[in-house]
DNA sequence: ATTGACCCTCCAGTAACTGGAAGCCTCATA
DNA sequence: TATGAGGCTTCCAGTTACTGGAGGGTCAAT
């Protein structure tokens, strides 16, 4: 099968395949024409990886989950652990992005956005009502 | 003053205000040393992209957030717009977090984590599943 | 004169791709 | 058989916002 044909079926980017066996990802093996050959296999791979991306594992996670995959032998325990973290971290970045909403909704709001220049958001943002 | 002072006074470490140099966001003079040599309202413009990327708003929203700071004729609704627009941002990658994050979590409440192989998470995550 | 704390520039690396240039390969059609 | 459209290849550069480090001047005090 050649990339184009991976790409469609795994739902992952011809670009990102090539990616992906750069960093060792996954291993082609090569036509006498140059050309990339992948199998079914390969395929499950890619959509493998598309799956976790979309979860948010970064690739360094996705190289241990898919060893893990492919590891008949693996105990869930080892999965579930990359995934709790994971999860912490997720959990993470959106407590950060809602204190930066709650303070950036507020601001928002009591900003008229009129034609003067007066602005609470600037105001917020200026160091000077510190020396005040 | 130098860039160390420059530094400790506005929170912001001296790599990053050389940095914030390089790409124009701020023009300190210089020293017959060849040392940076920074004023009181570079320690305020420093201040306030501190404060503006701990909002998370990006380098480019800094740059124009700065020139309205500086535009003693700006208007509100500019620095409106762009505070909305970040904030819209914002509660997107909110919502595409928790997205991720229901699911996550459903799979890891699920997972054993014991000494099996048998995991959820994989399955999940594993294509195999469509075809049956 | 030497030490230690500063300062300088330049290069490389981070995360995970994405776009583009330059150039083969292949197949179908004229 | 020539040609043109895709598809494939490699390699280089750019993205975001810094951060770390090497190699080397500067300054104040001892």
């Amino acid at each position: 099968m050649n990339i184009g044909d991976v790409a469609r079926q795994s739902g992952v980017p011809a670009k990102t395949i090539r990616y992906y066996e750069d960093i060792g990802l996954i291993r082609p093996n090569r036509s006498e024409n140059g050309y990339r050959a992948f199998t079914e296999n390969h395929v499950h791979k890619l959509a493998f990886l598309g799956r976790a991306r979309a979860l948010g594992f970064t690739i360094e996670d996705c190289r241990t989950l898919l060893s893990l995959y492919e590891d008949e032998n693996r105990e869930s325990m080892q999965v579930k652990a990359v995934a709790e973290d994971h999860l912490r971290q997720i959990e993470e970045k959106i407590a950060k992005l809602q204190s930066m909403r709650a303070t950036l909704a507020e601001l928002v709001e009591k900003c008229a956005g009129d034609h003067r220049p007066d602005c609470p958001i600037i105001e917020d943002l200026s160091p000077e009502r510190l020396a005040k």
